[in-house]
DNA sequence: GGTTAATATTGACGCTGTCAAGATATGTGA
DNA sequence: TCACATATCTTGACAGCGTCAATATTAACC
């Protein structure tokens, strides 16, 4: 049988729910995105993909699971240019967080959002995606401190928070569309850059 | 007659919707308020809202102009505050801004969230108060530049974009909760200020 | 006092997430 | 090969949501 529809197993329901969720997340954002509409475009019934997923929250957390498993990778890749500068990894570093954001808002603010982190309650596996990303970030702060491209005197931790609640902050603005647009990114990164780094 | 719930005309429906919603939002998030929930509380009918907000978007738009509204009171207050000077006006108006995103967690959300900005659409009259607020942003910011407070070579609106993008992003941190929590607050703030103010 | 406008009500519709019970296919051991 | 257990999927149902239409009640005004 070829035929999907007939099929009373799906066969990978599981994948298929999660590429197909993403996709209705980037096109009409986590409020359009509702589990009976998902289950229809997968051509599946209504409560199929409870066997999957415990609830809506466990699906959604399982694509945020993903997303920060993806930017930690792309974190990784441009850190790890030994060619660079500090100040230009940095720079880049800066300017892809930015550009992550604002090329995939609805995940992004599925991420970072109240949807999981304060309305539900996120997943442990989401958790351990998610904490050691920020740690990674205090650990490069630190660095950075030591090389003298962040001021030394300031507690580690603090730094961090500022310094990356300053790429949230930055990113929530141009996705919500408040206060800012897409054209201001790249003098807004340098700005950024100018205020973080002693120079 | 004394007795609220027997009259059939409310009185002042209007302002008691507005009142109880304030309460629901604070107690129970978003989320939590309804519009059939809210009208049990008031002691009134389901559809007797609409007679007084065309949605439950015109609802919410009037709640966070309110918003807005004290907020901007707040903060003119600091500012105008002669005995200080520039870089302890700017302390104090740090501090004020994350206390109160802090203190009505759910109230700020409203305010910058997506449920206004993204998933629905402001109020005319909602964006006529929460425009003039960052537009005075942007005049302090041009005149802390003047005075020698903070650096006058960036330009002025990127640099408004990114110190208050840094105040709205630890906002966030602190009211989903994610790597931060009011514990750190005062010292969060006094590495802002430091990475912002020359001195 | 009678008419008009403001205000509130009940009924209904389609949407949502999710539970319970039942149907169907797959895999395993005898 | 057959029976049985297990994984997977379906239909039915329920309560909650925002909101429209039609209706009832009260207040305001000439």
């Amino acid at each position: 049988m070829t035929l999907q529809k007939a099929r009373y197993h799906h066969g990978d329901l599981h994948q298929s729910l999660l590429n197909a969720a993403r996709e209705m997340l980037r096109e009409q954002g986590i409020e359009g995105l509702s589990l009976r509409k998902l289950a229809d475009r997968v051509g599946v019934s209504r409560t199929a993909p409870y066997h999957h997923f415990k609830d809506k929250n466990a699906l959604l957390c399982a694509i945020a699971e993903d997303g920060f498993r993806y930017w930690h990778a792309m974190a990784k890749e441009i850190l790890d240019q030994s060619a660079l500068s500090a100040r230009q990894k940095y720079a880049k570093f800066i300017r892809a967080y930015i550009g992550y954001a604002a090329d995939n808002p609805e995940l992004y603010d599925l991420m970072f959002g109240r949807t999981i982190w304060k309305q539900a309650s996120p997943t442990q596996a989401l958790k351990d995606e998610a904490y050691p990303s920020f740690q990674f970030q205090v650990e490069m702060t630190r660095e950075w401190q030591k090389q003298g491209l962040m001021p030394a005197e300031e507690d580690t931790l603090r730094l961090t928070q500022v310094t990356w609640g300053t790429l949230h902050g930055i990113a929530r603005l141009l996705i919500d569309g408040i206060y800012a647009d897409s054209s201001h990114i790249d003098e807004m990164c340098e700005t950024a850059l100018n205020l973080f780094t002693t120079h």
